[in-house]
DNA sequence: GTCTATAGTACGATAGAC
DNA sequence: GTCTATCGTACTATAGAC
């Protein structure tokens, strides 16, 4: 057991951190439904009681971020200046707010691929979408628009960070917010065209 | 108890409709949750028994029409044009088989409130429009495009269907495909000036 | 049907940091 | 002393194996 810091802590640190490593790294090894919870505290040197300690159940620890980002996204949300258009606020605000992601790096695409392995996964991550693009309408809402022309905007820039999340975490290493950007093109000459 | 066709059938007919009917009246009347499958069996003149032979569970039967949809909008999709821009296959696929949705009329504005005040509801509706999503973006794939970016346009067009379908259910007389229209001339000006 | 493994909960105890 | 993060244990519920 490690006394690695100075201080005479009792317990390492980034308890959290660790927990969501070592999860990340038993369900690509052995699949999410084979890898119990007790497995993930054990690998991570604690106990399956300090796990549902800081996750309210076992798919919370893929989804530990997304507290951050919304309080994230709705900050920069009311900080855009008053005059820009909703959907430019929006997707700034998501690309803005996904830079912290890049702290995470190459576990980003072990994430997704587990994610993609589990429909109960994929359910969390559809229920985190929404709620996410909730806050953006809310946000959107308090500035100018109608809460129904708030929520298509929230719901497409929503679109956006998911498409850009994806091709950003095949390649971590890249900016986070050049491939909204990037995303972003690809949508408008989709749509655009006429 | 009504014999009302000519022919001697034992059964009312439209056991579903039947079934659904009742279920938006009474979940509008008392709430999601203060309504048991076999209230809704019970006022449909059946039996739970009926109802968990046509339905998964209880929140299906708001839900039932999502398969049908599904095949029309795949049907559509194959039908379409070879040149036709990917987005405007996916719009006039989802705009085509939305008019199917016309023959509920006025009870979609109490399904769609119901869904709004129930967190499980919700859930589930996410759920099949992100199965939605996934169908139309095998069926761009199939015609042109990559998976990802066939995915991007699946999932704008769905975010367009369903903003469609809100302002739609608030006034059910008129005709689905000019909501999509009008979303979608929404999305594009919001996403397009530039 | 029984049996087992696991998710998830409840309450308390402990050991440090301050 | 207080506060917080950890751990121990016992419990319920449920899904799958058999």
């Amino acid at each position: 057991m490690g006394w690695q810091n100075g201080c005479m802590s009792r317990w390492q640190p980034n308890t959290v951190e660790r927990l969501q490593g070592a999860a990340i790294t038993l369900f690509s090894e052995r699949g999410y439904s084979d890898v119990t919870v007790a497995d993930i505290a054990g690998h991570a040197g604690l106990t399956k009681r300090t796990f549902f300690n800081h996750f309210a159940d076992k798919r919370e620890v893929l989804f530990a971020g997304s507290a951050a980002l919304e309080e994230q996204v709705e900050l920069y949300i009311r900080e855009a200046a008053a005059g820009e258009p909703a959907m430019d606020v929006a997707i700034s605000a998501l690309a803005r707010a996904g830079q912290t992601l890049s702290t995470y790096g190459e576990i980003s695409r072990l994430r997704q691929d587990v994610i993609a392995s589990s429909p109960e996964l994929q359910e969390r991550s559809l229920i985190k979408m929404a709620s996410l693009s909730t806050v953006i309408a809310s946000g959107l809402a308090a500035r100018d628009a109608t809460l129904s022309h708030a929520r298509l905007i929230a719901d497409s820039a929503v679109t956006v960070f998911g498409a850009a999340y994806s091709t950003w975490a095949d390649s971590p290493a890249s900016e986070f917010s050049d491939h909204m950007q990037t995303v972003l093109a690809e949508l408008r000459s989709a749509i655009g065209a006429r």
